[in-house]
DNA sequence: ACCTGAACACCGTTCAAGT
DNA sequence: ACCTGAACACCGTTCAAGT
């Protein structure tokens, strides 16, 4: 590793820390030149680094994202009942984190971003409980429901998980079909 | 009335269709600039007519939106199917009107808005149906969830109608209780 | 190779000055 | 009374010039 290249990680390091504060501020749509100002360069070289908001919101989110998706691997005798648990957790975790949310609303550009590693824990889960689920149910459904509540609920996680939970069991009491 | 407020309501109209032409264009974060330009006045007028933003979309969509409340009094011996209905067609409605997901979204400012007009027709529904319903479940949920679904899915009726379908009737086949 | 200052084309908001 | 041009303090993006 060169010491240029040591330099560049270094500095990437602390963009992103800062970047992730001033984030968790001031939401998705924060001044890019703030947050340049705060890490001490140039907005330039904020561009260059993160060619887009999205490449640097989905950098920020990354670590806990894949914390989160990694909870779909434990084990449970209820597949039905780990899936909700997790979607559940997904959204309050959304809705806490400031900048996350909307983040996950926009289009992914690589398979590797916070949304295909979610894209793919809620695969897993979503084929375990397959049987439980109401046919034609995707995990794509799962991951928009969830994503367009905790968008709206974004600093309320309670509500979030309440509403995600209204969504799974239905508003309604009669037996019916949805379609 | 005096010509001179025969003036302004004339301006007024325009400024509202031309602010609705735009916004349809350009959705609810189109510029201000570019309503005052493309009606021929200048922005400081456009800010006098129109306190804020938010004070602009509600009036662009405000006769929509009281003729989908109306429908609410549409009479139905299936009080849950018709606040099922309802609660759809105003989610297609919004997914499909570029610019009013995002102003339901918004904290209203007074009661007459967008917002308190759909309050109003949903709580109607609701108190209606409620024996068929899941307890604890408000108007203020379903708006919630209708307003969710629609902001991510603006500009695709079609996913809405699906999505809140989804969330009406629940994920799960299995009986359960949301807690 | 990497970074930066400066320029460019925009914003929303406000207010003195005009009619 | 009503409207406007202009000013102000911001944006995001790009690029020639520096090191």
């Amino acid at each position: 590793m060169s010491a240029q290249r040591a330099d560049w990680q270094r500095n990437h390091q602390r963009l992103l820390e800062v970047a992730a504060a001033v984030v968790a501020r001031d939401g998705a749509g924060a001044s890019l030149e703030a947050i340049a100002r705060e890490a001490g360069i140039g907005s330039a070289t904020l561009h260059r680094h993160f060619p887009s908001r999205h490449a640097l919101l989905d950098e920020i989110f990354l670590d806990g994202v894949t914390a989160l998706s990694r909870r779909a691997d434990e084990p449970d005798d209820e597949p039905g009942r780990a899936l909700r648990r997790w979607v559940e957790e997904l959204t309050a975790y959304a809705a806490s984190t400031r900048g996350l949310a909307a983040t996950l609303a926009t289009e992914r550009a690589s398979e590797l971003d916070c949304r295909g590693i979610l894209f793919d824990a809620a695969t897993t889960l979503t084929r375990r409980a397959a049987t439980t689920l109401r046919p034609g149910v995707t995990a794509t459904d799962l991951l928009r429901l969830s994503t367009a509540i905790s968008t709206a609920t974004e600093g309320d996680p309670d509500t979030a998980r309440r509403l995600i939970r209204l969504a799974l069991a239905g508003v309604s009491l009669e037996e019916r079909e949805p379609s």
